[in-house]
DNA sequence: AGGAAGTTTGGAACAATGTTCCAATCATGT
DNA sequence: ACATGATTGGAACATTGTTCCAAACTTCCT
């Protein structure tokens, strides 16, 4: 069953499957033509195979999914520079799994719907111990981690729910100014404040917007100590 | 097209479709059944028609669903009494939509995927109105608003999630208990904090990490003041 | 070297689903 | 009554995830 089973990895056929290559391919398809473009048919197309011998090393699509979002964040992860300051640390750890899913849309969607994927282990237990060195009482980490985490999840949505929702390579500036302009159009009487977001709605950083909302947080979780 | 252009709203026969009624339909199978139960033949079934007239009154599967997500978020918003107190208010109105998302998970897969329903417009408002009221510079209040909300919308998922993946009416505290063991076996040296985490995930309580969450971030709000 | 046993592959076949199409039915205004 | 447009029911279609299986390939044993 399990291919790592071999008693020896010898060489196969140079062009040999295997669940590396498979999520490789996976996630070009993802990034390059969006997640309604990632099926067996394609998959199997890409790597030359038929969709059978792909299920030989995937147990399904969820699996396969699973596994390119685990790969992605697990990247993001390791490439962070161990920061001393706790706070500075955890706004390093959430920015780099914002980044990932920032570069790879669909993991957002991934992480919004299956938000226990193995890949979440590390980014809970990493902010949990800055948590710690923050002087955060043991009762309230619980809340202050779930706090932050899922922040960063419900942005994971949102962003996957805008790269689905805008066409490819859409000028950025351009669909902000479309919502905007929907908003402004919205009863004043009713929604006022909604207007005046929406006239600051072009012209702002996702990024930025995202770092402000950790630090919200993070600020709510400093009176805690 | 647009069943509401009659000039005059006269009785048909007694069942007549209706989109009120494909809504309700499409609720009943969502709450009793799950997500998965959901298909324009069950649909039909149930609404002793086919599935063209369905598609007479509905766009397609995700009008379908935004509709009723929108109707059970609606609903909840209106039963909102009115708190003179600005953090009390922003308390109910996001307990409103947790609670609605607790009674109906599919409303949190809907809410996480496509974050921008007009149901979450009110919710929007309603906090945002209430930022005005804290005092909150307006330039900051996008971001606090963003805060709160995304803050929603992961949990949203994570409910969702957890409603998908827990076989019906299993006991809660159980599923709990499996989690909480998994992690318990964990490796010490790599996650120590997920490991304490788990000795207090049985007897939790979701709704009060909610709020405690939603107290942490408006902590934080009230350092900008 | 040769064959047996297990592994891996490719693609056909299947079941389920969202959606489209269209002929039949119904309601309404003339 | 009849004509027109609204509404219905269900058959047909395209696409997808998944299963199945015979062929091809590796490895191991003698």
């Amino acid at each position: 069953m399990d291919p790592m089973a071999r008693t020896e990895r010898s060489e196969r056929r140079a062009d040999a499957l295997s669940k590396e290559r498979i999520v490789e391919a996976a996630t070009e398809i993802l990034d390059t033509d969006g997640e309604s473009a990632l099926t067996f048919r394609a998959l199997a197309t890409r790597l030359a195979t038929g969709s059978g011998a792909i299920y030989w090393h995937v147990d399904n699509k969820n699996d396969l999914l699973a596994a390119a979002t685990d790969h992605v964040v697990s990247r993001a992860m390791t490439g962070l520079v161990d920061d001393a300051e706790p706070q500075a640390a955890i706004r390093a750890i959430t920015l780099a799994v914002f980044d990932a899913i920032d570069a790879h849309p669909w993991v957002g969607t991934q992480l919004a719907r299956e938000p226990w994927q193995p890949a979440i282990l590390p980014v809970f237990e990493g902010i949990g111990a800055r948590l710690d060195a923050l002087g955060v009482p043991e009762r309230a980490r619980f809340d202050a981690v779930t706090a932050l985490l899922n922040y960063l999840l419900g942005l994971a949505g949102q962003h996957a729910a805008a790269a689905r929702l805008v066409p490819r390579d859409t000028n950025r500036a351009e669909f902000l100014e479309t919502v905007a302009q929907r908003w402004a159009q919205l009863d004043p009487e009713r929604y006022p404040f909604v207007r005046e977001v929406a006239a600051q709605l072009p012209g702002h950083d996702d990024r930025e917007q995202f770092l402000a909302g950790i630090n919200l947080i993070l600020a709510g979780i400093a009176t805690l100590r």
